[in-house]
DNA sequence: TTGTACGCGTTATCAA
DNA sequence: TTGATAACGCGTACAA
């Protein structure tokens, strides 16, 4: 058993002055018209941040795709101390002089170096890594829901992989996502078809579904009370005095739309009144207008409920287009109050799908399974609220 | 009508007790009904993904946080091969006897065993992590932005860490978030403050700033000629007969703001025009409404050109609130060309800044200096495009 | 307080 | 074609 391999290699060459060599070709490198300012430049990333390049590997044959990053090793080196103490400087609750300590991070400061993020999650087993999984993000509730949850996760130093759903091929794209070891895997299920959320819970990863419940060992959710949501908002809209109702479904696969649909379905059935007519968009703007316009064309109602606020922008220019006065002839609402919903220019009456506390309850079931990490699943339900503007 | 009143009504009512009220129901309702599923569940992921727990530290006093993944060493073990067959196995070009490979595989897919991400890149150099900053996710044109963007880089399986600058703290996350070795950068700088552009630049990481150019060695640059844009837009509106024009600028410390300007008073002077009125927003549509409401009732204008859609379309609103007819009485035009510009509502005339050939470009410098780290800084012009639309 | 040695999970090299 | 072994960069138990 050898135990002092590693001896071996002390025939590296570095020290300062290999920095400066390396730093000297760097800024030939990208000279152009401005010398003067390529010495400042020079002098500043001397002492933010320098690349080191193993002197060994350099004569070899092979191009030496790219330069390294600065290691405790080289820190270690530089300052005259063993390579734990350069750990140790940067470790919070550890054993340093003050004065070795010091030194330490002063060299860190000017050769900008920083521990390896990877190194030492291979070791501790978190790499703080997160993958935050979202149906499109040029949906306006999705957006600001990466927003939010981005912002919330960075404060904890948890770093988001933001993985857009509307990618060509998941299924490859995913397997390569997986080799990183990820602390948790958040999906905003809500807008994702119901394949790639099933697919996702399946991997021994703690899994946090958003808007949409999925069962499995690990996985928590956290959900919207949909149809609560437009039972109520169905409600109110009989109780104005609309009869002639018409709903604007989202798309097949997704779980909310299902959801919405049956919250309407009971209000209904409970005043006895008839689902007039419904239509199917895919939850843009663009395909609630077309939806909305064929079946304003095709059948006569008093209330249109949409699935989503931005179906329901969508359906607020259709009914202008037959020439339908909003809320006069025809209510329009939708759901999700997506900031665009509160402009006068729309000012659509809505349920509010509250992104804050669903980023909330996101991060609070992450630390409850962060803490234990083999409890049984939980589930946290969101009440909506109503938001009565202009338009019924 | 007030655009901006909604940020106010911050209703924080729900603390930790209501999580734990709710939760405590629904996991004892969900649990309840599937106690015949669990089982099943557990066979099923028993083939699926299993978590595999080191021997030797299960005895001891620690309690065994998380489960360790499955490593490779597990794998070659059930298969009766070295740990090098089965890393073999999982690499294209490599000689593995092929039925030993397929048994290899086959035992990896029954465990769920995958190569860690981190520990190959500890050796290979190449984390396939890039970070993505940008200015906030609530602005429609940084959201499209991100999706497209995101949908490139993980075809390309580089897997993007979204960072959202509207970050409390961003100097201290930032040193956290370097410590990883990230493959390159990306700053959607048009929307960022020149300080965290700048000290983002400064790291000895590939960058790419879109949206402002930035100096420093191995930092490359995309930008819309955002100048010519605005110059071109405001010479067809001399042309049109405009004569007292007023500016909404953006905010002081983004590129973009001064670069648009500029171009406005270039085509002015040329025309011998002065700029009759100029205020600044916050390239938010509820801050382009405050700011053109307060434009308006103070200056006679007939052009309002905004540095932006977002307060463009905020812009149309106020015109809208003082009576002014668009295109009539007053000229509006914006500049990005977000999906919004061009819904029947607003149909606004304005700039493209063509996202998908930023993204282009970037994916392309990001090639170029993949293959040549060292090579100097690469830049890239794109031009605006002219979209001529009802409010001019 | 400091340094040595080991393990984390991989890939690359090299000898068999 | 295969298996042993050396890095990769870090944290840390352990000995000094």
């Amino acid at each position: 058993m050898k135990l002092c391999g590693r001896k071996a290699q002390r025939t590296r060459a570095h020290g300062l002055h290999f920095f400066l060599a390396n730093m000297h070709t760097c800024s030939l490198a990208s000279k152009h018209d401005t010398l003067v300012k390529e010495s400042i430049q020079f002098n500043k990333f001397l002492h933010s941040g320098i690349w080191y390049r193993s002197g060994m590997t350099d004569t070899s044959k092979k191009p030496p795709s790219r330069p390294r990053r600065v290691t405790a090793k080289t820190v270690a080196d530089l300052a005259g101390v063993s390579r734990s103490a350069v750990s140790r400087a940067f470790t919070p609750g550890a054993y340093v002089e003050s004065e070795k300590r010091r030194r330490i991070l002063q060299i860190a400061a000017e050769t900008g170096y920083q521990p390896n993020a990877l190194a030492a999650g291979l070791k501790g087993g978190q790499s703080n890594l997160v993958a935050v999984f979202v149906g499109d993000m040029r949906s306006p509730y999705d957006a600001a829901f990466v927003g939010q949850l981005t912002r919330r996760l960075i404060g904890m130093r948890k770093w988001p992989i933001l993985v857009d759903q509307a990618n060509g091929q998941p299924e490859a794209a995913l397997d390569d996502l997986l080799r990183f070891p990820l602390d948790a895997l958040i999906l905003r299920g809500g807008s994702m078809s119901q394949q790639i959320v099933e697919r996702c819970a399946r991997f021994n990863v703690p899994t946090i579904s958003s808007g949409r419940p999925v069962e499995g060992p690990g996985v928590d959710t956290v959900c919207c009370r949909n149809a609560d949501g437009l039972r109520r908002l169905t409600e109110l809209l009989v109780q104005r005095g609309c009869r002639r109702f018409g709903f604007l479904n989202g798309p097949r696969e997704f779980y909310s739309s299902s959801q919405r649909r049956t919250g309407v379905l009971q209000a209904l059935t409970q005043a006895g009144l008839p689902l007039v007519a419904e239509a199917r968009g895919d939850y843009t703007v663009e395909g609630g207008h077309a939806a909305a316009l064929e079946l304003l064309n095709r059948h006569r109602i008093d209330a249109l409920i949409c699935a989503n606020d931005a179906m329901a922008i969508g359906a607020l220019a259709a009914a202008r287009a037959v020439s339908l006065d909003v809320p006069g002839d025809l209510a329009v609402t939708g759901f999700d109050d997506i900031d665009m919903a509160g402009w006068p220019i729309f000012n659509l009456t809505t349920v509010r799908n509250p992104i804050d506390q669903a980023v909330d309850a996101i991060i609070h079931l992450l630390d409850l399974r962060q803490a234990e990490p083999k409890k049984a699943p939980d589930r946290i339900d969101l009440d909506p609220v109503m938001i009565e503007r202009g338009t019924h």
